[in-house]
RNA sequence: GAGCCGGUAGCUCAGUAGGUAGAGCAACGGCCUUUUAAGCCGUGGGUCGCGGGUUCGAGUCCCGCCCGGCUCACCA
């Protein structure tokens, strides 16, 4: 297949057509004129449509059926409905929505009632173009020829439109060049007038078209798209260009992030960056990636965490700080792990951990609006509500309730909570150190909690050795964790600034590292000296945006949310590039 | 790292007992000036993930390997 475009492509050089010219004059994005011609029905707004079924087809949960008036004008039915056949007459009664673009009728029933006028309906929402000249460019990604017509659909990130072209208006010869040497999957530009088609789709009548760049190979099926999970991933351009449902979640990934730089800079904050190669890679209990500079005849590691750079911004007197940038942890990778993610981690000078609560809470709600512009939020079989304040229960609190024992056992008594994790089925206990059982027997008893949004707070001192001691007991520091639907989403604390207190959590690090444990923290000599030079009381905390992607976009697969997720190189057996010699 | 499942045409998928490898879409040649999963007539297209074995004969059975998915372990 890819001979015959390699022909194509020699074809259109012989006429003098370059086939990768260098640039077109678009008036628009496709999403944006559509949008303009284009209003959404009110919620709930029902209507009853009757006309012949030109087509019924079958998808995921029943049928999607095409059906006509009298006047040719037609309109999508989505129904449940069994045993409708092509060229009956039905009357169907359902909510009116877009269904990528197009106006349908959802979850539709038969029903003997008269239906209204098609195009009256149509009318209402879908407005009239009056021939405005128009310029737009995408990928063609469909074609059906018709003799002395052809229409298609071009698309970009925004949208789809149809083109149509007609022998009277482009001339013979153009048409047959199109005919001759377009393909679906080529890019080009279109210049034209844009119109309603007899069954109401928004079209660019073409009078000049060019050919922007060609395609050397077909493009995914247009019907069922590229399901291969594999391709999808390592050839993510098709994916993108293949699947819509794709290109919404990478399009909600962008507006999240986006908001959430809004909402800092509303709240005072500044964005900095700070080194992702790193002498000691401290901040966090991770294995690092380990590399080699070879001026500096030094190790560097990629960053596990930005903290301790972030806090010495705060020392330094930047008094709110965000960074928003890649982790790097070498580690297992599964459908919640990829060895590079995404966080947000920032400070705030004189806010202890409740004034994080209370910022957190805010900044979900204002991102919950401007991206799903609900606080009810659909995750796998869970309805998640959003709506503040979130729930907040005491780790310990939660233990006791769980396990009947209070904290002097889970702190003092070793042996007894090993035990108590052998009863809970957690495997390798025997290896574990004090601080890993507590972690492993608190994740699973609290499991069933942490679905809708909750803050556990007031954590174990042994594990958060950069956490401020909490103000009325000793064993526990200032910190949270944010929950949902079960994964950790965020993690924060009022931020320990005793430099000495800080160099003896850093030394337990030490020592748990010396019993085997490869994910105890470093010590950072020059974090203690900023920190000797004095910083001010301070809040910090870090949320995962692949996460919080994934509950967004209802996905429970992080390389869902991640454009080029990592994966093992290809070797062989994958389609070839053609112009490979 | 372990267990289970998968890899067949460009894409989505069938392939029955081991007996010359199939469909739809896409492609190619025709017809068709408001089509839209367009339609109609015709044609071509395969390293059955890779390597070995059993067999007269392997997409199919056996062994090894590669890649992916899921579950578990580690981690956020």
């Amino acid at each position: 297949m890819e001979e015959i475009r390699l022909k194509k492509l020699q074809e259109l050089r012989e006429k003098g057509i370059n086939p990768y010219p260098y640039r077109f004059e678009i008036s628009d994005f496709i999403g944006n004129i559509r949008k303009q011609y284009e209003e959404e029905p009110p919620e709930n707004y029902k209507v009853k449509v009757s006309g012949i079924a030109k087509r019924v087809s079958r998808t995921e949960n029943g049928f999607m059926v095409r059906i006509a008036d009298e006047n040719g004008v037609e309109i999508l039915v989505f129904t449940r409905e069994e045993n409708l056949k092509p060229k009956e007459r039905y009357t169907f009664e359902g909510l009116l929505k877009r269904v990528e673009g197009k106006l349908s009728v959802v979850d539709a029933v038969l029903t003997d009632e008269p239906g209204e006028d098609i195009k009256k309906i149509k009318d209402q929402f879908d407005y009239d173009p009056n021939f405005r000249p128009i310029s737009l460019a995408g990928r063609l990604v469909s074609m059906r020829t018709m003799g002395k017509a052809i229409f298609g659909h071009i698309q970009d990130l925004t949208g789809k439109i149809q083109i149509y072209l007609k022998k009277d208006i482009v001339g013979e010869d153009k048409l047959k060049f199109f005919n001759d040497n377009i393909d679906v999957g080529d890019i080009i530009g279109v210049r034209g007038k844009l119109f309603r088609t007899n069954t109401g789709e928004l079209t660019i009548e073409v009078e000049e078209f060019e050919l922007l760049s060609k395609s050397l190979h077909p493009l995914p099926e247009k019907w069922h798209g590229l399901k291969d999970v594999e391709v999808r991933y390592r050839q993510r351009y098709l994916d993108l260009i293949a699947n819509p449902e794709v290109r919404r979640i990478f399009m909600l990934r962008t507006k999240l992030i986006m908001e959430m730089r809004k909402f800092f800079e509303m709240h005072g904050f500044i964005e900095v960056e700070t080194p992702i190669l790193q002498p000691i890679a401290s901040g966090a209990n991770a294995k690092p990636f380990v590399t080699y500079h070879n001026f500096l005849e030094t190790e560097l590691y990629l960053r596990i965490a930005p903290e301790l750079y972030l806090k010495r911004l705060i020392v330094g007197g930047f008094p709110r700080v965000y960074e928003i940038g890649k982790n790097f942890r070498n580690e297992g990778v599964d459908r919640t792990h990829n060895p590079e993610f995404t966080m947000v981690e920032f400070y705030a000078a004189y806010w202890d951990y409740f004034d994080l609560m209370k910022f957190t809470e805010d900044m979900f709600v204002y991102l919950l609006e401007k991206t799903l512009g609900t606080l009810k939020v659909k995750y796998g079989e869970w309805k998640l509500d959003f709506t503040p304040p979130f729930r907040k229960v005491k780790y310990f609190d939660i233990l006791k309730e769980k396990t009947g024992k209070d904290k002097d056992f889970f702190l003092k008594d070793v042996e007894g909570l090993r035990k108590l994790a052998k009863e809970l089925d957690i495997p390798d206990v025997d290896k574990m150190t004090h601080a890993k059982l507590l972690d492993k027997v608190f994740e699973r008893v609290a499991e069933e909690e942490l679905i809708q949004p909750t803050f556990i707070i007031d954590f174990p001192k042994l594990l958060s050795p950069l956490a401020k001691t909490h103000r009325e007991d000793p064993d526990l520091v200032e910190r949270f964790e944010l929950f949902v639907a079960r994964y950790e989403v965020a993690n924060a604390y009022t931020e320990l600034n005793d430099p000495i207190d800080q160099r003896e959590r850093f030394e337990e690090q030490l020592k748990e590292k010396q019993m085997g444990d490869e994910e105890a923290m470093e010590m950072d000599e020059d974090f203690i000296r900023a920190l000797e030079y004095g910083m001010p009381p301070t809040g910090g905390e870090g949320i995962g945006i692949d996460r919080l992607v994934m509950i967004l976009a209802n996905t429970d697969s992080i390389r869902e949310v991640i454009l080029f997720p990592q994966l093992k190189p290809e070797k062989k057996g994958l389609n070839r590039s053609s112009t490979a010699r």
